[in-house]
DNA sequence: CATGAATGAGGTTTCATTCAT
DNA sequence: AATGAATGAAACCTCATTCAT
């Protein structure tokens, strides 16, 4: 008994943020920020309502919190080391890393998307920590690559920005229509789908 | 005297749900749907909040309404006649029609996606008319060449979705950040570097 | 057409007051006063909901207005010559008529009543003009019988109101409940049993 | 102090309900349930509006809540135990305490008839529970003396309904017109009076 | 007389946040 | 740290009534 209540205590000490966390995650997938009410995710959670607000000071923060979360995934599906890599692996990986990032998160990114939509601070520390980092790596990869002779001398950061769009708008479609722009048989597949446009297009 | 006030009253009948969708359009775009009020609809409109549900039967209807006129624009943008154009012309007119759609009503479609993330009714709406005609339209075409053996076989539908994809995350990011993401010198010169990544992708 | 224009012409002088009060008698039957809007009026009764207001200075007074009709169905309702009849037979008629007014009004009647619980004027105007008469008919005839030694010696008025309130109770609640309080066989049968109880008891 | 503290906690943890209750179950009675706002309540209740729908989902509920007050009260005013008692005093006895129901509870029960009437669940829930068993006691006690020959051979259930609305009847009429239908004496002199028209009817 | 668009006060209900316990 | 009752501003929507045409 006194081992249960130990083990109990020692978990909850910092569980509880991380359940409200886990559910707020759910909930805001579910039905979105707004519709979201702090009772249901205190419900959800086994929490009082009030204790939601020792955790965070505001429900937006539980959303910003999340939002932490998502960058720490963000940089772990960031291409770090790419030498000796051919060109295909490179940015098969940098897509398939963005790809999975919606795969994993599809709820929490439609969440804060909407809301971002709103939100200009929240837009910003998107577009810094979670795009910004992918712009950057393909980026000097692409200028690296043109420098070298492989790639055609079309604007880089633009083939960037095209890219990441391109995911983004993908991500977005296939969590609204499964049905049509889900990625049916697997990521990889569709990475490498990604990959022989962005490098080769549709011509002959 | 007499015409002038028939003039006043036939302007004001056609006029007030009108000037309310305009209102409502501007700012659903500033601040998002949810946290637009009717109350300030209707200050900013200059009628009484009643007056929107003369027009509107709730605030959602107003949003449909929007809707409605972005199919309009929408089917304006959709390509009719390819005959005789080049292929670059033709994915060209495509892309510089969908990317038009967003530049003009960047705002509305903002408003609309973060709601149809979690609206189902309106998902479905928006997906069966708004990009619905735009990927058969694409579709039907790249079919076609690839029949002619002027495109690679490549999946057909995996690549025209890629490209709606691909221009409503543009859309989404120039958005939110015309910054980094804005079409800095015109949208020709977007739609431009946009079909050459289409048609020939990044390799030399 | 000259014949039929002026036909309709006579005919809806009059009618549109007439025709708003049918409508809005089947309505506040249906869905009570308060639930019933003057919009709902204009619709089923085919005019502008202003129209209701030129024939009608207020909702209430449309109440009002089916109140004066109730009165007039009301009087015509109230024995006037008992002479020559049988205890039983006077009774029966005073009886049958209140049941006649409920089984023919009992929509219009049961909105009154509602109105009544919390309108004072409304209240007085009901109990002088329309219970108010049918009391006296019978209280001056159960006087006289006991004067002339046929019936016994209770309280007369108490015996007066308590039969009236036995009609607004059973009207009331056999237009609530009509499976168990509903004069099943007919009206003419019901008054009969309540005339035999008036007269008899239940004491053999 | 800290006694004075505590009491004052633990009473207004429940006393805030009742105290809703008590409020609502006044200003229904005062003014009927739709013209009675939740604004009213809250401000006579000395909280605020939205601590009204933390006690109860709904204003519609409230009305639930008084009617579940009611159904307990007027369990306690049906008669459990007729053995050895007098064929006169059985019947008071029922007649008194649906008597002593309306005495008691003539406001909340104008509301509720008020409602019922439009009202089809609130209906089922009054005829049920408050009409019900009281016309199941005094069914059963009639049909019991009329096979004793005690009592005459009309129709059981129809006496039973008839004394079950006069009753209603005179409850409404004497809450409407206190001067001419109000039980000037005592209540248990005007069941006294209903008891004795009952079995004996007004006939010498 | 007739219309019906317009009004705007007011209705019920929601919800993030606070704070005494 | 945890609770959850309480707050009260604000949301969307309704509707009897008015009035210019």
């Amino acid at each position: 008994m006194a081992y249960k209540s130990q083990e109990k205590h020692r978990r909850s000490i910092s569980d509880k943020g991380q359940t409200i966390l886990e559910v707020a995650a759910r909930l805001f997938a579910e039905r979105g920020f707004e519709r979201t009410t702090t009772k249901m995710i205190a419900t959800e959670a086994g929490v009082a309502e009030g204790t939601i607000f020792i955790y965070f000071p505001t429900k937006r923060d539980v959303l910003m919190a999340l939002m932490e979360k998502l960058i720490l995934q963000s940089l772990k599906h960031t291409l770090e080391e790419t030498e000796g890599m051919s060109d295909r692996d490179v940015i098969h990986a940098i897509i398939l890393g963005r790809l999975r990032l919606w795969s994993e998160h599809s709820g929490v990114l439609k969440a804060i998307i909407a809301q971002m939509f709103f939100d200009n601070s929240l837009a910003e520390l998107f577009l810094t920590r979670v795009t910004g980092p992918a712009i950057e790596v393909m980026n000097s990869f692409i200028t690296k690559r043109q420098h070298e002779g492989a790639f055609r001398e079309i604007d880089a950061s633009f083939a960037v920005r095209a890219t990441i769009g391109q995911v983004i708008g993908l991500g977005i479609m296939s969590s609204i229509a499964p049905g049509t722009f889900g990625m049916e048989k697997s990521i990889e597949d569709y990475a490498s789908r990604m990959t022989d446009m962005f490098l080769g297009g549709v011509w002959r």
